[in-house]
DNA sequence: TTGAAAGCGATACCAG
DNA sequence: CTGGTATCGCTTTCAA
């Protein structure tokens, strides 16, 4: 065996030809004659010849690579649009650098500069919300960027996602329709999360046109883990201020919820009834079963790939904003009367 | 604003230097003089300058950048420990490049190709058994391996994990110390999953040595989703060989068994004893809540990192074998008088 | 401590 | 349709 890596001059001296016809046998094999084609495949085969990525994005100024900074990878909340996105890349022979930022539009801007530096070909990010630096080196840069999770039809970027404020308000009609006028909240931390702070404000603002009215004391904010919604809940219900619901800004904490209300011997939905957000896989098979916002992961991912590759290939940068439908799914924490 | 982003050759004109200073400025501080590293970084402030990524790898040979192929990034499974992956390399400036192979060999296998074409400096990979095109052309480019979720004290390649078949042994252990004798498996596809093998071959030897057995016939296979395994739990009971316990590939396929068996009203632990694999972050806030077997993916995220960075910086290809703990989490699902 | 210059491995324009 | 060759932006000897 060879050494080290054959490169594209070995391949070139080895069949006789010029680096040139090479390079058009990998890039743009019909502008080459068959026979040599076929020769020079039959050299790249026999040489192991394999293309030296960082050299191919020096020379052509494109990496085939599509960065991607999400909030936390620890959970399956974007794990699961990720893994949609990843595959639609991977089969335009695209690949995915990956960062998180921690809920932290500062570690974001660290991790959106690291990857330009690396020489992304596109990018997508969660929220519309971000350090406007960001914005400022994508823009330099040329990048193309899309935001997921979140849709706005003013927005001045590209978005693929739902609204978050609807959303929001979807879960509040459903609580008020089932006759709930004192409803707490756990939410996640809202500075630098757009989507947190549109869900609640959906709510609020329904709540404000029934003639509710969404009490300061109800509500809590926390980071997204089972247990410190525990605690947040259980707090809440300590503090004595009567409520019969709680909605829970995402589908982790509205897990941690349901078992400290487990630990409690409280009833749900009977005593308490409770939501979350993102239909999780596992929230149909908890019992009781969850109420939650059947978020559009699989299709924001898709989407998103599809998006950036076309905005790579043609070069085209209009902004273009999709709306998908994020709807309630009704299970058994906010409705006993619920069958499966 | 400069029309396009500036080079290093700018910075080195405008600072009226040479580039190999201004590169050592960057990459070795401490071999230039701090007043002219002071002028040098005041004028790449100034003009914004970000290094060329791919120009950087292709001079020193080093992308900064380490590639994982995971099975799946859908769920909770690995992403929990890929997050901790990529935090220690973002700490020390790596970056994560992220490709899944739905538990297909051959996907893999096309993953790592092209990975290895973008330049990658480290490689994770999960379990031990690949194709074996995988290692031979990692090991052509040089490129240092360490496989997660497995731990072979013989393996000839690095790995951080625990003993998938010792786990298996604990699972059956706990369940025969309960008084379960006839038990049934629900595993994820094994065929191209040596974790799944090695812990079902642990349950089955365990049952062996305690002179009991593990009915073929009490044993399903199926993708790890909830759905599916809720399927072949119904179709193992509709088939109506007796069994009171049943042990799950992983939490994903308890989770299916649960709710499959919530809807048969067949009451849990009392009747069914169920056990799952990985103790993901929800199992604990189920009810009845999931033993489960600890899965140490931070640590395995954690270590990787560690590990291939050094072997980077270092040079050091020695094999590394790494035995974390996989402890038993006994809950509710196996144990009634289990307290919280 | 700094500078000059030779690559690194491909692409792509321009001729022929 | 094929070949020659100038880049791409940075790192890294080798000298000074």
């Amino acid at each position: 065996m060879r050494n080290s890596k054959p490169t594209l001059q070995d391949v070139a001296t080895a069949a006789g030809v010029s680096t040139a016809t090479v390079s058009r046998c990998i890039n743009q094999p019909a502008q080459v004659k068959e026979k040599l084609r076929d020769k020079v495949n039959e050299v790249i085969n026999r040489l192991g010849y394999a293309p030296h990525g960082a050299a191919r994005a020096l020379a052509s100024r494109r990496s085939h690579t599509i960065g991607a900074v999400i909030p936390t990878i620890d959970n399956g909340i974007f794990a699961n649009g990720i893994h949609y996105l990843q595959r639609g890349l991977s089969e335009a022979n695209f690949t995915l650098l990956l960062a998180s930022s921690n809920y932290s539009l500062d570690e974001e801007l660290r991790e959106v500069r690291s990857l330009i530096t690396r020489g992304i070909d596109g990018m997508v990010l969660i929220g519309e919300e971000h350090h406007p630096e960001v914005y400022e080196m994508l823009d330099r840069h040329q990048v193309p960027v899309v935001n997921l999770w979140t849709y706005n039809s003013q927005s001045i970027h590209s978005c693929i996602g739902f609204d978050n404020a609807a959303a929001g308000r979807k879960i509040a009609e459903h609580l008020v329709n089932m006759g709930h006028k004192d409803i707490a909240v756990i939410s996640g931390i809202q500075i630098d999360n757009d989507r947190a702070r549109e869900r609640i404000e959906g709510v609020r603002q329904y709540l404000q046109e029934k003639g509710l009215e969404l009490k300061p004391e109800l509500v809590r904010e926390c980071r997204y883990s089972a247990e410190q919604s525990s605690l947040a809940l259980t707090e809440l219900i300590v503090a004595g201020h009567p409520f019969s619901a709680v909605i829970c800004g995402n589908d982790i904490l509205a897990l941690g919820a349901l078992s400290a209300l487990r630990q409690l011997d409280i009833p749900v939905p009977k005593t308490l009834a409770v939501t979350g957000f993102d239909n999780l896989e596992i929230t149909a098979a908890l019992s009781p079963s969850l109420t939650t916002i059947d978020v559009p992961a699989r299709r924001m991912g898709t989407l998103a790939a599809t998006y950036l590759l076309n905005c790579i290939q043609t070069g085209n940068r209009d902004i273009t904003r999709v709306q998908l439908p994020a709807d309630l799914k009704v299970r058994e924490t906010t409705d006993m009367t619920h069958s499966m």
